[in-house]
DNA sequence: AACGCTATTCTTAGATT
DNA sequence: CAATCTAAGAATAGCGT
């Protein structure tokens, strides 16, 4: 036996072709993911909440120290002390108009990123000037392109934030109406609780014993 | 220079002790757990949501396709079981706000084409040193991305005013007669689950090196 | 404090069982 | 199909800039 394995080959970074491989991968990968995750929190810290729907529409969960700690305040952005229900469900409606403001902020971040990147190149093209004559008005326009870009979105999130200030404002003033009759629903669930989780290869901690390491599958109890 | 690194060295799966590294360690390990859920998601054609909050508090958070969808179908799971006035209200405005969600993703994604773009091209700049007409075509291309990016910004600028001002006046007239509204914009299409083919005309590797997936953003409250 | 480097450890694609 | 094995590719700790 002269070869034994061909050890790992290098893919393509685009949707696996091979359904059979695709799966086995995703399960490994899914695997490597919480394991990242893990290590970020022990080695630093640090609190993650990480939410997979598999290529099958399955769930997987991983959090710590709880998922839905971590996802109720993230998505109240605050506090998030109490957990009563009436408060979660409001919780929960106010988000959506976080979820613009996150989602700007995001974009202007990428803008930024991808303005980095238009400097880098255009300072490469200078290094390299003479080459490519041709392509220097071509990046340039694209950088400032960007440039534009990114304050039409900063205006846009202006905008969408003073719009939303007055919304919440609106809210606010007729919660306690809203809320009068907060149905207590919930409690129960679960239906497949295919609480697989990780198997966690061997080899390394992460036998989701030091603390809680839910790996459930969830649906909330919102 | 001898030994310019001492390489990679092992370290204890603990919290680390000196806080300065723990911080660039933070960094670090957040970009490739981003990363790895970027390649799973591309591999695989999952979709993940990963929420985190670092030593400091502050928040970053990664979804394909997009972040909020993903919580909200996590959290709201399937929770249809009762319809209170008070959450048909819900319903209705959360299905408005969606709207505004599902274009600011689109956007995003566009973003991201754009900046895969961006990268590819200072790939080819790298890889070919004096072949630049290949790149040529590449830019212009990027080019009318970001024209069409800049049109989609204006145009996604008006609708958010126009949804905003719409869910106000929702807001508003069901502060006066709590259920007169009528649902005139139902219809809502729920989760996108367009899971985009990721075209990537020459795929290669996509290290997405530089500045990676960090999508973080500094607590968005308003 | 963000970036580049390098040696080393860690991850994992593909084959095998 | 799940577990194991192997070696090539990726990620990254510790430094330097």
């Amino acid at each position: 036996m002269a070869r034994k394995s061909k050890g790992r080959q290098k893919i393509e970074m685009t949707r696996m072709s091979k359904e059979s491989n695709l799966l086995v991968t995703f399960s490994k990968r899914r695997s490597g993911l919480f394991k990242k995750a893990y290590e970020l929190h022990t080695l630093c810290g640090a609190e993650i909440a990480i939410i997979v729907f598999s290529p099958g529409k399955k769930v997987f969960s991983y959090g710590h120290p709880c998922l839905y700690s971590i996802i109720d305040r993230f998505v109240t952005g605050k506090s998030s002390s109490s957990s009563s229900s009436a408060q979660l469900v409001e919780a929960h409606r106010s988000a959506s108009i976080r979820e613009l403001n996150m989602q700007l902020t995001e974009m202007l971040n990428q803008l930024e990123a991808e303005r980095k990147r238009g400097e880098e190149l255009a300072k490469h093209r200078k290094a390299s000037q003479g080459k490519c004559w041709w392509e220097a008005p071509v990046s340039e326009l694209g950088l400032q392109e960007l440039e534009q870009l990114k304050v039409a979105v900063e205006n846009l999130k202006k905008n969408v934030v003073k719009q939303a200030e007055k919304l919440m404002a609106v809210e606010a003033s007729n919660t306690a109406a809203f809320l009068g009759a907060s149905s207590s629903m919930g409690g129960g669930h679960v239906g497949p609780s295919n609480i697989d989780a990780t198997k966690v290869p061997h080899g390394l901690g992460l036998s989701m014993t030091p603390h809680g390491f839910t790996m459930g599958y969830g649906r909330g109890f919102f």
